[in-house]
DNA sequence: CGTGAGCGA
């Protein structure tokens, strides 16, 4: 509740509140453009801001699903269900299928009760061999919502490798790089659609961008597999929009720091 | 020599 500033009596109440509005204002100001201070700035007494904290820890929703994918015609949600039901611990099972024609895109979805069912399974199936098929389960993490944000991880800091070897896996090479350094959080070979195979190259993402910038170093020219790999600075995949304003005309999109802003919003 | 497959309601 709101207390109404009385007249005469305590002033310095509201000048609390006055105060805490410009600092609700300024902690604004950080989170939209975390701009660095200038050289020679002294720190001043601001308090952490705990909302922007809270809301970008505490919302962070948990993804049970798998994405499954190579599914043939006759491979519905019953045989999904079928597939992992001895697990206990599957939630549903959806087949994806044209809005049209009602035939089915090839992919699906499994949730699980928990993420660490999911996650089980994930490790235990993938790569194996489907019932009823001689083809191998694909499956992976659903993704949550737009670009490929993972879980509560910080942030990443990727590496491109490239001169990869045709028999390179994810697997390989996430494991050639975590024998040096610890804060490795998963590796990518880039398949090629049409031919199902590696494109020879592919993305290793680190937790500490201390290793990342020394594996830089450190590991290009080393071998994976059969061949010398040749490691670069990883370009920015999909930028993840993290808010998205609107008032009338007005629109802008901030993407982590930054600030595209249409024509109409700027005085003219 | 190549910068990330495929993801619903």
């Amino acid at each position: 509740m709101m207390q109404q500033p009385v007249p005469g009596a305590v002033p310095d109440q509201q000048q609390q509140y006055q105060q805490q509005q410009q600092q609700q204002w300024m902690m604004m100001q950080q989170a939209a453009q975390p701009v660095p201070p200038p050289v020679g700035w002294t720190p001043q007494p601001v308090p952490p801001p705990m909302a922007a904290q809270s809301m970008a820890g505490g919302a962070a929703a948990e993804i049970k699903s798998l994405w499954i994918g190579d599914l043939q015609p006759h491979m519905d949600e019953t045989y999904l269900l079928n597939c992992f039901a001895h697990s206990g611990e599957v939630l549903s099972a959806k087949v994806i299928r044209n809005k049209q024609t009602a035939l089915p895109e090839g992919y699906g979805f499994i949730e699980f009760m928990t993420r660490a069912a999911a996650e089980r399974i994930l490790q235990t199936y993938n790569g194996t061999l489907m019932p009823n098929s001689d083809q191998n389960f694909r499956l992976n993490w659903a993704t949550l919502g737009p670009g490929e944000r993972r879980q509560d991880e910080g942030p990443d800091y990727t590496i491109f490798v490239g001169d990869l070897a045709a028999d390179v896996t994810d697997h390989m090479l996430q494991e050639t790089f975590r024998a040096h350094y610890p804060s490795v959080k998963g590796a990518k070979i880039v398949i090629d659609r049409t031919t199902g195979r590696s494109k020879g190259y592919g993305f290793v993402r680190f937790g500490d961008e201390t290793e990342q910038l020394r594996a830089m170093t450190e590991m290009n020219g080393m071998y994976c597999s059969s061949r010398p790999m040749r490691i670069g600075p990883a370009a920015n995949k999909k930028p993840i929009a993290t808010q998205q304003y609107q008032s009338g005309r007005q629109e802008a999109l901030i993407l982590e720091g930054l600030e595209l802003i249409s024509a109409e919003m700027i005085p003219l």
